[in-house]
DNA sequence: TCAAAATATGAATATATGTTCATATGTTGA
DNA sequence: TCAACATATGAACATATATTCATATTTTGA
């Protein structure tokens, strides 16, 4: 298990440059499970249509057909797109009539949209 | 420009439900450029071996190798990812010699991360 | 109960993205 | 100056993702 600077590895061409480093940054490491759960979180943010929608949810609840028109997107395309935000659980949605109401359900949303803002503002 | 309840929009089939709340929340809407940007930035976190990297750089610096070995990649992939990384203004370098070390350079990385912890482990 | 509206969804297609392979570039020590 | 190492990068390929099209589902009003 633990390699010591002596062992080669098939990696580089040669050796390891800091094994110390590697060891300490190994036990700290993300588990496998939490990494992929994270990309798959901010995957759903990586997209333009998705950001307006989420930005828009953030002012108030929209139906379907308001977000098809804020969006300028046809209703299949948007549906679509609502599916994703709901199965990251980042969106919810209630019935009302022939209407299904999609609001925000992650009070994370409004911080993820700073921090990404002070990113692209700063730099 | 400015629309009333009463005209017909190709969006939907019929009318648009709420245009009050529409025109409120394309007054506050993001423009496409700031939205556009954002979108790049988050994709950047939605894959697995970038957060990674990431994580491991916010520990400490590294040279490509050490990379390679800790994600078990080859080199030419995470060259390939650094890049992206290095686009996107997440991460700086410094040459010494052979070596190319990589550190963060964006003091937000830690607060995204944070803010999508949060996500994941309260749903 | 039936037609029309609002929404959801599967399949197909187009595009974007990640990895690999081969090779180029830059650096060092002999 | 040259060989070997560390890194970068273009092209090709495989996979993932977004949009469109056609159609299904749910609900309402007549």
């Amino acid at each position: 298990m633990a390699l010591n600077s002596e062992e080669k590895l098939d990696v580089c061409m040669d050796f390891v440059v800091h094994r110390e480093i590697l060891d300490s940054i190994n036990e700290n490491a993300l588990s496998d499970d939490v990494v992929n759960e994270l990309a798959e979180f901010f995957k759903v943010f990586g997209d333009a249509a998705r950001l307006r929608i989420l930005h828009a949810l953030s002012m108030a609840e929209m139906c379907v057909c308001d977000l098809c028109e804020f969006l300028g997107m046809n209703q299949s395309a948007v549906s679509h797109q609502l599916k994703v935000l709901r199965q990251s659980r980042l969106i919810k949605y209630r019935r009302e009539g022939r209407n299904v109401y999609y609001s925000l359900d992650d009070e994370h949303i409004q911080q993820i949209f700073e921090v990404g803002l002070k990113h692209i503002m700063e730099k």
